[in-house]
DNA sequence: TATTGACGTGTCACTTTTTACATGTCAATC
DNA sequence: GATTGACATGTAAAAAGTGACACGTCAATA
């Protein structure tokens, strides 16, 4: 359902796009939320386009697919954003990590969040740059908030890296 | 790999415990960073149990079964942890649902903004209330960290759909 | 002209996750 | 004594997602 959601969604904001655009509008805003591979999202389109919530223009002279969204499908993608609610579904591999530090030793459980929080520094000044070089969307706004929450995410998570590892080294050194 | 590594987590972290305190544990504590119902719990502990990760005794008297991390579930812990560089796999419907609210009008996207701030005020205000009658767990700190995590995203997410909201009504009103 | 790399679409096998069904025990309350 | 609810484990079908393979075009460069 996500998917589709955020096809939907990619498609009102950047309008009619191929499979291969969406794969790489995909990588490069809603990555931050959301990841698909284009072996989910061409059979998705699919079947989405068979279900009338997009249509489907061949034009090449690739062999190019050009998906424009319905009405019908803007009205799922109101329907879902305005009638669901609160959802759940929250997976993070890297919360995961960092959650299960605390089985190793203290001072290694200290190092690795430094690590971490190294990382997460490196992709922050990614995502800086990013904001900087803003190019333009369609849809003006709709990359830009999306960003700004993936920062303030990232940052979230090296200052947590960061002030863990010093609470730990703390309490160890006491 | 996750679920597997979770598990150990948890095991490693409150001891010996069986799938269904497994599961109650995944709810409450790990539940802020990865999701796994019974169903696909009791599998994995099998699964675990026949490659040596974990022992199994079973003593009822409800045919209940209790797991214990083996040293070499220990180690594949440890593996993980140390050894895989950082990933990737992250997934938020609420941030995705946060994402693609531009796609509404502005007046409604501002309202969707302030209801799933409130949303994430609640849920910030049921975190700390657990923070604050916080229970022991075998391994102190374990739960705490990943709690206090917990609590700065929920409230990254309420403060970001507040200001988002007041940005959009800014512009809006021009 | 040959190669390279971006463009472009697709399938298939496998793993992971969800949803629903299925079964039974034990302790406490009605 | 019957019901209820926490305890306790499982299976199976379907959906979602990953990784690898597979095919073909077009433009630019070596």
């Amino acid at each position: 359902m996500s998917l589709r959601i955020a096809l939907l969604g990619l498609l009102t904001a950047a309008g009619p796009a191929s499979g291969y655009d969406l794969t790489k509008l995909f990588e490069s805003s809603i990555s931050n939320a959301w990841q698909a591979r284009h072996s989910q999202i061409y059979p998705e389109l699919n079947k989405m386009a068979a279900e009338g919530l997009i249509t489907v223009e061949e034009k090449g002279p690739r062999g190019r697919k050009t998906y424009a969204i319905t009405d019908e499908g803007a009205h799922e993608l109101r329907v879902w954003l305005i009638e669901k609610g609160p959802s759940r579904s929250y997976r993070s591999e890297g919360v995961l990590r960092a959650f299960l530090l605390p089985t190793l030793e203290p001072h290694e459980a200290a190092a690795l969040l430094r690590a971490e929080a190294a990382s997460y520094g490196v992709r922050l000044a990614e995502l800086e740059a990013i904001r900087a070089a803003k190019s333009s969307w369609k849809e003006p706004g709709f990359g830009h908030h999306a960003l700004d929450l993936g920062i303030r995410q990232t940052r979230l998570m090296r200052d947590w890296a960061e002030e863990t590892a010093a609470e730990i080294e703390g309490t160890t050194r006491s």
